[in-house]
DNA sequence: GCCCAGGTGGGAG
DNA sequence: CTCCCACATGGG
């Protein structure tokens, strides 16, 4: 099926470092693994995006995942029209990403993961975790072609797998995080949904209760998994942001309501800014 | 080989 | 409270 909608980069969106289950496979075209199911996107023109999915699974599950109902537009017009020249250049240079609405479990445990590594290596990790501890699962598409992937591993799983075999996957000595958070999740010490529910201080301050998530990570689940936006994660590149160009004086309660979104762009156009300069 | 990575826990001061 | 360091692994 086809969907028109402004504000809407496959590309800005899968190298956003929100998620780790995004690739390109072609030219303007990805493949998407989240909810158990198997997507395949490409960006036609900068409005116009062809999914694989039947109109009702788009309404059941895409819709939702991509936040298609809130107006991006309104927040990007809003940075562009600001007085704040860096900002203004963040929302020219992404003004096509979007906070998703993924899966909670599989946020905690991707960003737990994260901690001191680069973005390739978490991916790495993330897919070899999903190959060993997800469902194995097949996409058929309308020729008969088959596409064999990997669900996200259920808390169950990784919560009675033993830390060796979780550490084959490459985690290094994030193993017992990710098994002592699986087993919080499993044992409803920790309430995700719950979390959703509850206002974003809160959220972090709970997250943080577990061993192996401190302030930045607390603030990406809160962001990317209970979707409270007005979560700021603060890591190595916006630290950098906040000290370089704003000389640690940086206003955020300017942006009451959508810090995160904030955040997103400040993110995404210091990393690419940054690439520029390695090549 | 070397340095660094969407950090955090733990200990010292 | 704020430094400071070890941590396991892989990418550039």
């Amino acid at each position: 099926m086809i969907i028109q909608s402004k504000n809407f980069s496959l590309k800005q969106i899968a190298e956003s470092g929100q998620l780790f289950r995004m690739k390109q496979i072609e030219n303007n075209k990805y493949s998407l693994i989240a909810y158990e199911k198997y997507l395949e996107l490409t960006q036609l023109d900068e409005c116009t995006i062809e999914l694989t999915c039947s109109t009702k699974e788009y309404e059941d599950i895409w819709k939702d995942y991509f936040d298609m109902d809130f107006d991006y537009d309104m927040i990007v017009e809003k940075l562009k029209n600001g007085d704040d020249t860096f900002l203004k250049k963040a929302a020219e240079f992404g003004s096509g990403l979007r906070i998703l609405r993924q899966e909670p479990f599989e946020v905690l445990i991707s960003f737990i993961i994260s901690q001191n590594k680069n973005i390739p290596g978490i991916t790495n990790c993330v897919t070899k975790l999903c190959e060993r501890f997800g469902e194995r699962k097949e996409y058929i598409d309308n020729s008969g072609n088959i596409t064999v992937y990997y669900t996200f591993p259920r808390p169950e799983t990784l919560a009675n797998a033993s830390v060796e075999e979780i550490r084959q996957t490459g985690l290094g000595y994030r193993d017992e995080y990710v098994k002592n958070a699986a087993k919080a999740v499993l044992q409803k010490e920790i309430d995700l949904e719950e979390l959703k529910k509850s206002k974003n201080k809160d959220a972090v301050e709970k997250l943080k209760s577990l061993h192996g998530v401190g302030d930045k990570v607390a603030n990406c689940v809160s962001l990317y998994g209970l979707h409270h936006i007005d979560a700021f994660p603060i890591d190595i590149w916006i630290s950098r942001v906040l000290e370089d160009v704003y000389g640690n004086d940086f206003d955020l309660s300017k942006y009451r309501g959508y810090e995160g979104i904030v955040q997103q762009y400040m993110f995404f156009y210091i990393r690419n800014k940054a690439k520029e300069k390695t090549g």
